[in-house]
DNA sequence: TCCAAACTTTGAATCGTTTCATTGTTACGA
DNA sequence: TCGTAACAATGAAACGATTCAAAGTTTGGA
């Protein structure tokens, strides 16, 4: 078995021409009974599989996307490489999945293995900016999809999550249930997520006249970074009474710090927030309310979207903006002086 | 911009023989200074790019290894598939991808489609017993490297990691720092996993003629089944001084349901340890001692076999199984009643 | 029985790269 | 000046699938 067999092998053993063996496969349709299974014998026998090569050679386009995401293991992205995968197998295609890591010299990598393998079109969640290199895609005729990220829509489509939107949400939820002096606990204000998400529950704050936001910025978005917050606030002292968290990591953080203290409930004393709606939110000691992300509705809307590009000509280019969603559980139930109903 | 540049275009605008310009891409050696400059500067004024389905036509065999695991958002696989890139990325090859989701059928696809984009080899995490299809497969010349199963090796490579070698390492940590009333928690024992797990805490124990260790069955392997047990055991009383799960998202929740009682405490009255060191171990209200598997030796290991195998001929099969080690965290403290030393 | 239409089958041309035998060029010692 | 070795460049053939115009076969109505 040194080479595998190809379809003049199975023309061969079937006693019949090449382009009958290729119509078997591709138009069944044009084909005779008798003809048809003689030849599929013959592919059986021989244990014939199509070299995509050849055929994307002839057909000069491959029937494979592009996806770069920045970190696989992160669920948000897992969540929309699902997502994209089953709308992609659909149509049709395939994805081949690339892990930046938020690396910019493997992204690189993946933009050149990708455009050497004439994918279709490539979805991607950039490391940095890098609108040059895309620009160069587009020219080359790769049509290109932005993932998590607003673009500009003369140039790229994108899907992304309206981060102000969410940030709004999980304010407004703690402002309904009876909060007044809330914390926004979140990293460097300098990551964009962050800054949106702070200025959306901003916006919520404003709405109210007796309401007041205070920003705590933390070290980084973990676990860890999220207990120092809150042992910083159990020692200070003048404890907020709602808690917003830029991500569920750091929410779980300060979680643990005040029930450590054994004396502050949630929610009845403070109330809690995160963002992300990661597994462990609901298997937290306290199940943590969060802002979903549509990942799965990110991820098919970008398949959809490099679609169209790739069918249409000159495509009008399209940023599609979704509005995550409130979860609410148990951390933001009801507060120690609100009625029971 | 229809259609990209092909290398006959590059060799027309720089003037010379198609063949120059594939020297230069492949023998640079091959091409007098003047020409390759030449040439390369056609390459980047037509923006030329390697067409690699007629690289790999020509060729007979592709770049790309596939890697098929179960599920990409685990942790586990997760590295492993980063250890594996990068090990294949030295040799010069590409990883395709696959995530099987525990679903067959969506395994199945991924092996066609690998198959038809003439992989080197596969690597694969099966959902299930498919050897069978792996007989094919290694019928029609494609080699392929079993990951954390252990395979036959008159058949197959693999790599593994000894479970109950795992099992033993937490028993006997737990019985060295003094405790002598073991519990195990985990699922059901018809996974593979815990059973071994399983014997191998068993046999620590075995070691210690004062020592006792009892099962205790968990509906599945989640945060909310441990929590479940540890509740079970709070209300029961007759607490163990040593809990070891099957895997750390058990030992987070007996943590929990412990820790809510106010009373007991961890590590003084309960030691506890988990396994997987998943990157919540670390960040847990008592950071979690457990049992970490060596997943980039497993991703680095894995290509290395395939490596094997695609080079030689007729090569002989090696199941390496790795042995996993004991990451000792506050949770596995010193016992109330020992010493401070 | 004949003819046209409908249906089947054929096989050469094509895609873009690499390979390699052949041809062309240069350098240098005799 | 000539011959030869070393070096460069050439371009046809090959990889395996698909396409499609052309040739071959069957069907059924007149």
């Amino acid at each position: 078995m040194n080479r595998s067999a190809s379809i003049k092998d199975v023309a061969n053993h079937a006693s019949v021409a090449v382009g009958t063996v290729s119509n078997v496969l591709n138009y069944p349709d044009r084909v005779s009974q008798r003809t048809k299974e003689r030849v599929l014998r013959a592919i059986d026998e021989l244990g014939f599989v199509r070299n995509d090569a050849a055929r994307q050679l002839r057909a000069g386009q491959s029937r494979t996307i592009g996806l770069i995401v920045l970190d696989v293991g992160n669920p948000f992205f897992t969540s929309v490489v699902r997502a994209a995968e089953d709308a992609a197998a659909l149509q049709g295609s395939a994805v081949l999945l690339g892990d930046s890591g938020h690396n910019a010299s493997r992204e690189s990598n993946y933009i050149d293995l990708f455009q050497e393998q004439r994918v279709q079109g490539l979805l991607i969640s950039p490391v940095g900016d890098i609108t040059d290199r895309l620009d160069l895609l587009r020219e080359r005729g790769v049509p290109t999809v932005l993932v998590d990220r607003l673009a500009d829509e003369s140039k790229y489509s994108s899907v992304s999550v309206d981060d102000d939107a969410g940030g709004y949400l999980a304010a407004r939820h703690l402002l309904d249930t009876g909060r007044r002096r809330l914390a926004f606990v979140g990293g460097p204000t300098s990551i964009r997520q962050v800054a949106d998400r702070l200025q959306g529950a901003q916006r919520a704050v404003k709405e109210e006249h007796d309401a007041t936001l205070e920003v705590l910025d933390s070290d980084g978005q973990t676990v860890l970074a999220g207990r120092s917050v809150g042992n910083m606030l159990v020692e200070r002292g003048d404890l907020p009474d709602g808690i917003f968290c830029a991500n569920d990591l750091l929410a779980l953080g300060v979680m643990q710090s005040l029930t450590m203290t054994h004396t502050l409930r949630i929610p009845e004393d403070i109330a809690l927030i995160g963002y992300d709606d990661i597994d462990f939110a609901v298997s937290a000691v306290v199940p943590l309310s969060s802002i979903r992300q549509p990942t799965e509705a990110l991820g098919r809307t970008a398949i959809e979207l490099l679609a169209e590009e790739v069918e249409s000509e000159n495509p009008r280019h399209r940023a599609v903006v979704f509005t995550p969603e409130l979860v609410v559980r148990q951390s933001t139930g009801p507060a120690k002086g609100s009625s029971a109903g």
